[in-house]
RNA sequence: GCCUCGGUAGCUCAGUUGGAUAGAGCAACUGCCUUCUAAGCAGUAGGUCAUGGGUUCGAAUCCCGUCCGGGGUACCA
């Protein structure tokens, strides 16, 4: 049994047996101790000054001796002002963390049957330009998070709505047909996925020069933006589209093939997957029979120009459009139907969408709509709202430029980390081979512990300038802690001293630094359910740093092959092992990989 | 205007859901490689937790007001 279980019961015990009281189970406080203070498990005596009708020195003494005394676990305790510090034998720890070692799975739910099934939509790129940094977060946070879900006995269907048709893309079709130069991937090497974002933002230069022009000659600016004969044409595409033009069909298939073999290349750089994967150009009609049969039905209103509304304001919400007076679908119109496909295929108990929170009513109006329509899961649905990635100079804007593309950006910290390493020369004796894909894991390592070590709902700043770290609270200080761990394991295993894990027994004495090691490590099973019902990666991230950190304290001042006390040689080397596996789970749940040697 | 999220060290971020003297990393300065990897360890310095009130044994955390900032409120997605 957990010792915060067997001392939550004691208390509770202890205050029935001192006070005649019975308090509620989260009125009885623990927390781990402060490392200034003698003690691992501290009991806030406060609440229950009031049954004890004593000062709270002495209602923790009184207390802290009833534990002492029926607590096998419970070696000793202090008390300072109205907190009691109850000292854990060290056996109970060493158990701990002998289980913890001979667990395969530590911490981590094995798949098994009838398990809830949870299904993550993320990354939802649409295929009018490449991915950049805000991709980036959406995507680790996504993939992280479905891990964290299998990890708390989740089945996991990852999926990706890939924005396919609209406006969007008909203006970087209309800069190929005009301005294109019959360019494609293969004839000029570009990655599709770059190829057709520059025609994007070429579309966006004539069209603003157009509107400037009109401006010039008397329009406002809205009249302007209405007319210009680019954005006329590309309106012309979409219909076009609409009604199945086999041209226009041709080139957008074209098109978006050349987005896909560039974004492929991307997600796989970046390490994240998908199982399923919708495109809008396939569920914007499911969506939009929906809403008819909702407008059929009564709930949902007709205006005179034909559009189609959702009248919110019972709800505290305004009045939400869902089909153009063209009758042509929106955002929430495609959503609706996407919702209704998925639900048809799959049986889903949770839907989460990782979404940033610019999003944030459009996902209460979606849960309120799909409730109206009559779907039961409607209600259910979660939005993963996450914040934004800023740039110093604010906010990222695709058509101006100012976006640190994804690509770019992985490789620039590529060539940083090679850099580096070359200059260390800690990687000499391996392979070419080897060594790329080292830099590439300690690359995309800091890159993923940048993004993901921060809270999700927070706004995060990038600065371009100044390149994300190697050193201090990264992602390559915890693999260096794993590749560190890894050598000294090795090395055992060279001179024939690794430690049997049926033969390691507690020594004499253990030090402060190795019972918070072991205390560190029993905490993990929490630390990935706390991430879970949190949804944070941020709160693996932040263990991962406080382990690798209290192992290199710790490595820096005890000696581990070298120790000649056998007992207390093989404790650490058994603690260092299941530091190591703690912190390679941990880091997967982050979609981070640790590397052997760096 | 209305709705919503946020403001913690020079910078980037934690802060166990109301507990003890608010913590890391970066940047600055000092030490430590003949001993298991110095992408490391130890130390110095850096704070009116935006601000004013309130709630109580106890507030960075909860409530109200004010100031500052982000986002939303589109027949864009």
């Amino acid at each position: 049994m957990k010792i915060e279980k067997l001392i939550q019961s004691g208390v509770i015990a202890a205050l029935k047996r001192l006070y005649d009281f019975e308090p509620d189970d989260n009125l009885v406080q623990l927390q781990n101790t402060r490392k200034d203070f003698i003690g691992d498990i501290t009991l806030v005596v406060f609440p229950f000054l009031k049954h004890s009708k004593k000062r709270p020195e002495d209602t923790a003494t009184e207390i802290g001796k009833y534990l002492e005394k029926s607590i096998d676990e419970v070696k000793s305790f202090n008390v300072v002002k109205g907190f009691l510090n109850l000292e854990i034998d060290d056996n109970y720890w060493f158990s701990e963390v002998l289980s913890a070692w001979k667990d395969e799975s530590f911490g981590i739910a094995k798949p098994s049957e009838n398990q809830e099934l949870a299904m993550v939509e993320y990354s939802s790129p649409n295929t009018n330009k490449p991915l950049h940094l805000g991709h980036i977060r959406n995507n680790l946070l996504g993939y992280s998070i479905s891990e964290i879900l299998k990890a708390n006995n989740f089945q996991v269907v990852k999926t990706n709505i890939v924005n396919d048709r609209g406006i969007h893309i008909c203006k970087s079709m209309l800069a190929w047909q005009k301005w294109g130069n019959k360019e494609t991937p293969e004839n000029t090497g570009k990655k599709g996925d770059h190829l057709v974002g520059e025609l994007y933002v070429e579309f966006d230069k004539h069209y603003k020069a157009e509107i400037a022009e009109l401006i010039k000659i008397g329009l406002t600016q809205k009249e302007a933006e209405d007319q210009a004969p680019s954005i006329q044409e590309a309106r012309e595409l979409l219909r076009k589209w609409e009604s199945g033009d086999p041209e226009v069909v041709e080139l957008w298939k074209t098109m978006n093939g050349w987005v896909y073999e560039g974004f492929d290349i991307t997600y796989e750089k970046l390490g994240v997957d998908f199982d399923k994967i919708y495109y809008e150009s396939e569920t914007y009609l499911v969506g939009k029979e929906e809403i008819l049969r909702g407008l059929k039905e009564g709930i949902f209103y007709q205006k005179e120009d034909g559009s189609v509304w959702a009248d919110l304001t019972s709800e505290g919400l305004d009045h939400k459009l869902l089909l153009r007076s063209d009758g042509t679908s929106v955002y929430m119109t495609q959503d609706i139907g996407t919702a209704k496909m998925r639900f048809n295929e799959y049986k889903i108990d949770k839907m989460i969408y990782v979404v940033g929170n610019e999003q944030n009513y459009h996902f209460q109006v979606l849960a309120i709509l799909l409730d109206k329509l009559g779907f039961a899961w409607g209600k259910g649905l979660q939005h993963f709202s996450y914040g934004m990635v800023e740039l110093p100079s604010g906010k990222m804007k695709s058509r101006e430029g100012t976006v640190v593309d994804a690509d770019d950006l992985m490789e620039g910290m590529v060539k940083v980390a090679r850099e580096m390493a070359q200059e260390l020369g800690k990687l000499d004796s391996l392979s070419n081979e080897e060594a790329e894909k080292t830099y590439e894991m300690i690359a995309l390592g800091a890159l993923k512990y940048f993004m993901l070590k921060v809270d999700p709902k927070k706004n995060m700043l990038f600065n371009p300038e100044e390149s994300i770290d190697f050193n201090g609270n990264t992602g390559p200080f915890i693999q260096y802690t794993h590749a560190r761990i890894k050598s000294v394991l090795r090395k055992a295993s060279e001179k024939n001293i690794e430690f049997k894990e049926e033969l390691v027994t507690l020594p004499e004495e253990i030090s402060f630094k190795e019972k918070e090691l072991m205390k560190r490590i029993t905490l993990f099973p929490e630390i990935v359910k706390e991430s879970g019902t949190n949804y944070s990666p941020a709160i693996i991230a932040n263990y991962c740093f406080e382990l690798a950190k209290e192992f290199n304290q710790f490595y820096h001042d005890h000696p581990i092959l070298a120790e000649n006390n056998e007992p207390r040689r093989d404790v650490r080397l058994l603690i260092s092992a299941t530091v190591g596996k703690v912190i390679k789970s941990g880091m997967k749940l982050l979609g981070i990989e640790v590397p052997d040697r760096m």
